[in-house]
DNA sequence: AGCTCATGGCGAG
DNA sequence: TCGCCCTGAGCTG
């Protein structure tokens, strides 16, 4: 259940876990079991990710692409791997612990110029050191389509999910309904700024926390609550509970066939 | 046992 | 914009 800062979270501990070394590579599901007996024994040398996409490296030049979608997922343990249980997708192992992947939308063995492809067509990552917000900057600034749904377009940005846009916008007092076109640059570039310190601050807690000290339930003297998301929050999934900062009612609505959360008060045009 | 929902994305029309 | 794909948890009955 991933944004960006899961990705590059996963490939972080794929990298600790398995790189520079062979691996064993299985899919207990079978739907990917041509393809981890490919891999089978090759060393694991690289991870990467592109916003919601990673890859895994294997010394024969292939890797392996996930997506993990609306519920795919990985664990990680320690020492022999136990009795597949559920739909195991790909697990990979060596003598100190192992992983498995389930769920993904997309786990599939590709070239490089297959990564790269992937890569080319998404917008810029705000956890990337190579993104050039200006490339993303052009699209919002040309765009009829609401700043809300241009915040999830992978093509535009990169690893954004329906969290870090809903928090985004309510951080900056922004109404998601305002057309990209509408934004000014100084809105734009706090917009920029503001996630690649959130999504930062993601990947090391693992989770997504946005509330500022000051609006805290234990600041404000209101009973404590973590979504199941397992981060602090203003707005989103907080339909119909006061607004941490104003009291009033937090909206939602279907938007571009997702949940779009905001506070129609601290959120004005 | 069966429904509903979820931090996502694709192709068809 | 819709339907569909991926899976599991948390309800309801």
């Amino acid at each position: 259940m991933p944004e960006g800062h899961i990705i590059h979270r996963l490939a972080a501990e794929n990298l600790r876990a398995f790189g520079g070394r062979p691996v064993r590579a299985t899919s207990p599901q079978g739907r990917f079991a041509d393809e981890a007996k490919a891999i089978d024994g090759q060393l694991f040398t690289d991870a990467q990710a592109f916003g919601k996409h990673l890859f895994l490296g294997f010394e024969e030049g292939e890797w392996v692409h996930v997506h993990l979608g609306l519920y795919g997922g990985f664990t990680f343990g320690e020492g022999p791997a136990p009795e597949p249980v559920g739909m195991i997708r790909l697990r990979m192992e060596n003598d100190e612990g192992y992983a498995e992947l389930r769920g993904p939308n997309t786990c599939a063995l590709v070239t490089e110029a297959q990564k790269e492809a992937v890569a080319a067509r998404l917008g810029p990552d705000p956890l990337r050191a190579d993104a050039d917000p200006e490339d993303a900057w052009r699209r919002m600034s040309a765009s009829r389509t609401t700043v809300a749904a241009l915040l999830m377009d992978q093509k535009v940005l990169a690893g954004v999910g329906n969290v870090y846009r809903a928090e985004v916008l309510f951080r900056l007092g922004i109404d998601p309904h305002r057309a990209g076109r509408e934004l000014e640059r100084r809105e734009w570039d706090a917009i920029w700024a503001e996630l690649v310190a959130l999504m930062r601050e993601g990947v090391g807690a693992g989770r997504i926390d946005t509330v500022r000290p000051e609006h805290t339930p234990e600041a404000m003297g209101r009973p404590p609550r973590v979504d199941d998301h397992g981060g602090e929050v203003y707005v989103y999934r907080r339909a119909a509970m006061p607004c941490l900062v104003c009291g009033t009612e937090v909206r939602t609505e279907e938007h571009a066939a997702r949940n779009l959360f905001w506070c129609p008060s601290c959120q004005k045009a």
